[in-house]
DNA sequence: ATGGATTGATAAGGTTTCCTTATAGGGTGT
DNA sequence: ACACCCTATAAGGAAACCTTATCAATCCAT
């Protein structure tokens, strides 16, 4: 019922006014001139007024005097959408949530987040910490695109690349006995105090299950948890990653028996396209951490 | 270079999104589903990215996302454009500048405009009042759309279409010998003091242009003329339009010989076309004029 | 699980739209 | 009047668009 009025047609208009007349116009537009002449009068039958006086070299009547600034608006408005989308499609603009347990949050992205940056300075990124579970959740809901993390379980809406392993240690006060060994079997741990933490699942299905499985603490919180221990409260069992490696009054020494490791990969949810930010973020993780087992 | 995103498009997009799928959409916009398939995954290719997850039902991908808002807002502002325009168009909205000598205007146009405006309530009016050759001016130089006026001379870019004709007489004070006359000859105002104004050169090439070319005065403004002539200073030709005719103190007596008509017609600017609310305004004064020789 | 129904993708063919070349018509200026 | 420049028109062809028919995947219910 209502004309549909043509983003082309209206660059017709536009052209045979800027350029005083349809031959000129027809060469500015690279089509031939009946082209602009019959697409005009299309438009004109269309709307049910001439754009153009009739035999005059594009001179505008009212209703086209009426017509153009509109015109000119509506060109520029598309215009300026399509030069967005591009931008966007091409990852030259836009913004990338990514969420990761708080060791990798702390450890690996800092450096590699400055980096990125400095590659893609239009693009803007958040980063959240949270557990794993709750990692892969946000993951899985969309709230974030891109997880670094453990899987959780074995989630089925959930995409995973692996990209390193974390080796699972004790952890304990220097002064402690065990904290000069270089490696460690879990059954000299029997009869120790373990405080366990969100990592300690880690362990469940391994011969060292038993350990945690009698543990009675268990803190969730991280600085709480290296406060206990500073205070010789107690061992527990960390991943290397969130061993905070600075710490001047605890040792992390290696499980050699079980050797366990945690796996971290780069999570997204499954049949779901990624943002063309988030594309661009997927592909710098994975080059970046891939080999590198930092 | 740049894509070009069509409306209809943008239109297919929107509706697999509000219907929730490609066939319930394609039942909206009247076209088959592969129809609007086609026409998505043409859109994707152009911009480089996926709109839509593949095999979801409709479901966006986050460029999807964030594609939508923009195309419901391009989409939006391309419907309202549309509406201005064909209203402008169909005569429904719009604004007609008219000018015409000021007898017309105070004596023929108040009802005739205040019926216009009763039966086409969205559009609007300037009237402008000048002298007859001040209007054929604003109408040539497009100042207005339409004049009422007599023609100043045979002017070329002006397109004339007759509506009446204004009898020329003599006007003077009541109580002047001539007053009482029903008739005048030109020969009667022989020594007679005439006073010119701006209508006198309508006696110009008849029997009687020596009366007018013998003035001594010559008066401009119409409430300064109708003064003098109040106050017995002489005696003044004018179209009986111009005559104020609820004045008590003056008389209006019709030349007979010469029989001098002012012709007033609706000028408008040739080779050109009227805007559409113009377009309205010239036929409903033709109808209204033509016939009824006021 | 298996069969039927539904949804989107794909292929082939037809229609419409759009564009091009060629040509006619209408002004303007010499 | 003639040449020139501009736009309008006509006819044929290319491209875009849409349709029917069919296929693959998914979902639901038996």
């Amino acid at each position: 019922m209502l004309p549909e009025l043509k983003i082309q047609q209206l660059r017709y208009v536009i052209a045979v006014v800027d350029e005083g007349g349809f031959n000129a116009a027809a060469k500015r537009v690279f089509r031939s001139q009946p082209a602009l002449s019959m697409a005009v009068r299309e438009l004109e039958q269309r709307l049910g007024q001439n754009i153009f006086e009739r035999g005059g070299k594009g001179q505008l009547t009212p209703f086209g005097k009426f017509c153009l600034p509109r015109f000119r608006e509506l060109l520029g408005q598309h215009g300026r959408l399509v030069k967005d989308l591009v931008n966007q499609a091409d990852g030259k603009q836009g913004h990338v949530h990514i969420a990761t347990v708080p060791s990798v949050a702390t450890r690996i992205m800092p450096p590699l987040l400055a980096e990125f940056i400095d590659q893609f300075p239009n693009l803007t990124i958040s980063l959240h910490d949270e557990n794993a579970h709750y990692v892969c959740q946000m993951v899985a809901h969309g709230e974030v695109d891109l997880g670094i993390t453990s899987l959780w379980q074995g989630e089925d809406e959930l995409d995973y690349t692996h990209l390193f392993e974390d080796k699972v240690g004790v952890v304990c006060h220097r002064s402690h006995p065990l904290a000069n060994r270089s490696s460690i079997d879990w059954r000299s741990l029997q009869g120790e105090k373990l405080i366990r933490n969100g990592t300690s699942r880690l362990l469940m299905g391994t011969e060292a299950s038993a350990l945690v499985e009698n543990s009675a603490f268990y803190i969730s919180n991280m600085i709480s948890l290296i406060a206990m221990l500073e205070a010789g409260a107690g061992i527990t069992t960390l991943p290397q990653l969130a061993f905070p490696e600075n710490n001047q009054n605890l040792s992390f020494i290696p499980l050699q028996e079980p050797d366990v490791v945690r796996r971290i990969g780069l999570v997204k949810a499954s049949n779901c396209t990624l943002s063309p930010a988030a594309q661009i973020m997927d592909a710098f993780l994975l080059k970046s951490l891939r080999g590198g087992e930092k």
